[in-house]
DNA sequence: GAAAGTTGCGGTACCGTTTCCACGATAGCT
DNA sequence: AGCTATCGTGGAAACGGTACCGCAACTTTC
C-alpha cells in the first residue's frame, strides 16, 4: 500500500534520515544522493504520512473554519475563499457548520483545535473569550472584533453611510431599517453607521425592529415598511432584502418606482433578484485570504502582534433603488 | 499545555496502558481503577492526541468531501448535511472546493486521502476511475454512479417525468429544455427522463442546447425559449431557472401566465424567486446522511459490498407554473 | 603540513497513543 | 491442595516520520 520512508531509504541505498532531509529540502544532502532519493521516492510513489509527520513536528498542515450556517451564501463564500487560499499555501481546511448554535460552536472548537494549526471563527454567535479559552491554536476572527485577537472585518458602518448618502442623493428623506437578531455584532456596526449617516445627511431613519436574518424575516418586515412613511428600506442583509422584494412584489408595490430597497453583503443572489439588488458590498474572498495570511503568520511566530484588519466596503448600485415617487 | 496520557497515568497512580484501556472502554479494567483514571483525566482536562492515536490505529476520525463549487447552494447543502451527520457520528470533515476544475479534484483527492478515513465525491467533474485510483480510502459518490462504487443518487429521470406530466396536465404540449454542460452526468439522467416522459405523455420537447449551469446560462436561454413555440420551460437547475425568470421579467413576459418555468434541485433560492419556483426536489441532506452511513460501513468493513442508493424525488409545485395562455 | 572548519551521512531518540504479551493474584474446579 | 481459567495490570514494541548528535572525509587556513 503506502510505502514508508524506510522503503525509500532501502531502495535508494541510504538511511531514513537522509531521505527525510533530501525530500524536505532541509539540511545538507549532496546533489547526487538527493536525485537518487527523489527517483526512488517517485518510483515507489512515496508520500510522507502526514499523521506521523504531525506527531513529531506538532504541525498538522490543517486549518479549521467555523461558520454559523453554510447555507448562507455569505459564509459559503468565506469557506470557498479560505479553501482556495489555504490550498495555495499548502494547507487543507476543516469546515464546521455550527447551525447557528453557540453550543455547537464550542464543541467544534474543541474537536478541531487539536487537529489544526489555526482556527478561523467566522461571525461567531457565542462569547469569543470562551471559545478562545478552549482553543489550543492561534485564532483569527472574521466579521467580529475582540481585544487581543487578530480579526478581519469590513467597514460596515462606512458602507452604511455610503448607502444612505446615495439614497439621500436620489431624494429619499425617510428611510426604514430592518434590523436582524439583536445580539449580532455586525448589527451593532450597522446601527452605528446609521447614526453617523443621520448626522451627516439629515435623513430620518425609522427602525422597524428586529427580525430574523432570513427570507421570512424580510417578508414579514415588508408590511411594516409599507405602513411607515419611508420611501426606501435598508435590509439587514441580501436575503432579508430578497424577502422584502418578494412581499413587495406580491403586494403590487413596484421597485424602485414606489420603494427603493438596499441590502448588505452583495452575495450572488443579489444579482439574481428582480430587479437586481442595490447592496453594500462586503468583501468575503479577500477577507478569507487575509484571515489565512494572518493565521499563517501567527503559526510561524506565535508572539506576533495581533492585527485588526478592516476591509473597505462599497455600494453596488443596481436596479432596486431609484428616485422616490410622491406617495 | 495539553496533558498527555502519562500525566494522567502518574496522577492516577497507574500505567499509561491502563489509562488507555480505562478511557477507551476497551479491555478489562476494574471499576475502581477506571473511576480514578477518569477523575484524573477530568482534573487535568486530558484529551487524547488525535494525531498520535491516528498514527497507531490508522484511523483519523475524519471524512473528506470534494465538491465542484461551494457557492452553488446545492453543494453547500450537501456539505452542511454531511457535516451534521459526521458530527453525530463523531467525525470531522475536510471540505475541498475544486472550483469546477478536474485537475483540482484530483489534487484534492491526493492531498486529502491520507488524512481521512473515507472520501465523498459530490458530482465529480473528472473521470471517477482516475480519482479512485489515487484514493487510499473508501469512496462514496453523490450524484453520480460508477460501477463497483457505493453511490447515492436521486431519481432525476423519475422527477423529470413527474414534472412533464404536471405540465401536460396543465395543458402544455410543447416544452423547451435548457440543458447544462454536455459532459454532466446528471444532464444525461435528465435527458433520459425527458425521453421517457415524451413516450409517456406525448408532449413535444424542444432542446434549446447546452448552456452554462449558471444564472447567466438561464438568462441567455430565455430569448431562445421565447422564439420557440414552447409554452413551458424546464431548466437545468434552479439557478438557471432563476436566470430565465429574470430575463423573462425584463422582457415583460409574465410567469406563469405567458410562460411556465420549472427548475431542478429545490435549493433555498427556489422559494425566493418571484414568482416562487416550481421545481423538482432533489434530496441533499438525506443524500449526505446516507453517504456518511455508507462510508462508515465501508470503513468498518472494507469488504462490504458497494451499494447504489437511489433516493426518491418529487415535484414541488409553486407559482411559476400554470395553465398556458394562447400565444 | 597540521589545525580548524565544513559537509554529508548514519544512528538513535523521540512525538503520544494503542496493542500485544507476560505476569501475579484471585477464583473456580476436581 | 493442586491445577487451570480469568482478571487486572504493567512493560515494551510499534506506528512513520523528524531532529539532534556524532563521526568520517574533505576543504580551507595560516
Amino acid at each position: 500500500m503506502g510505502s514508508t520512508i524506510r522503503d525509500v531509504a532501502r531502495a535508494a541505498g541510504v538511511s531514513a534520515s537522509t531521505v527525510s532531509r533530501a525530500l524536505s529540502e532541509r539540511g545538507s544532502v549532496s546533489g547526487e544522493t538527493r536525485s537518487r532519493v527523489i527517483a526512488a521516492a517517485e518510483r515507489l510513489d512515496y508520500r510522507p504520512n502526514p499523521t506521523a509527520r504531525g506527531l513529531i513536528t506538532g504541525r498538522t498542515g490543517n486549518l479549521g473554519l467555523i461558520v454559523p450556517d453554510l447555507l448562507n451564501p455569505f459564509f459559503a463564500d468565506v469557506a470557498k475563499g479560505l479553501q482556495s487560499r489555504a490550498r495555495a499555501t499548502g494547507l487543507s481546511v476543516f469546515v464546521a457548520d455550527a447551525d447557528e448554535d453557540p453550543r455547537l460552536e464550542l464543541e467544534a472548537v474543541q474537536s478541531l483545535t487539536r487537529q489544526v494549526d489555526g482556527l478561523v471563527l467566522c461571525s461567531p454567535r457565542s462569547d469569543v473569550a470562551e471559545l478562545v479559552r478552549h482553543a489550543a491554536t492561534p485564532v483569527v476572527l472574521i466579521h467580529r472584533r475582540h481585544p487581543g485577537l487578530s480579526s478581519v472585518t469590513a467597514d460596515v458602518s462606512g458602507g452604511t453611510v455610503k448607502a444612505v448618502q446615495n439614497l439621500r442623493a436620489l431624494g429619499h428623506t425617510t428611510i426604514a431599517y430592518v434590523d436582524g437578531p439583536a445580539a449580532s455584532w455586525v448589527g451593532g456596526q450597522r446601527r452605528e453607521g446609521l447614526r453617523e449617516a443621520v448626522q451627516a445627511t439629515g435623513v430620518e431613519v425609522i427602525h422597524l425592529g428586529n427580525f430574523a436574518g432570513t427570507f421570512d424575516g424580510g417578508f414579514a418586515a415588508a408590511d411594516l415598511m409599507l405602513a411607515s412613511p419611508a420611501t426606501a428600506v435598508l435590509a439587514y442583509n441580501d436575503i432579508v432584502a430578497c424577502g422584502l422584494l418578494n412581499r413587495l412584489a406580491a403586494r403590487g408595490v413596484r421597485v424602485p418606482d414606489d420603494v427603493s430597497v438596499v441590502g448588505y453583503d452583495d452575495v450572488t443572489i443579489a444579482m439574481m433578484t428582480y430587479p437586481p439588488l442595490t447592496t453594500v458590498h462586503l468583501p468575503r474572498q479577500s477577507a478569507a485570504r487575509t484571515a489565512v495570511d494572518l493565521l499563517v503568520a501567527a503559526i510561524k511566530d506565535p508572539d506576533v502582534a495581533p492585527r485588526e484588519d478592516v476591509l473597505a466596503t462599497h455600494l453596488v448600485v443596481r436596479a432596486s433603488t431609484g428616485v422616490p415617487a410622491r406617495r
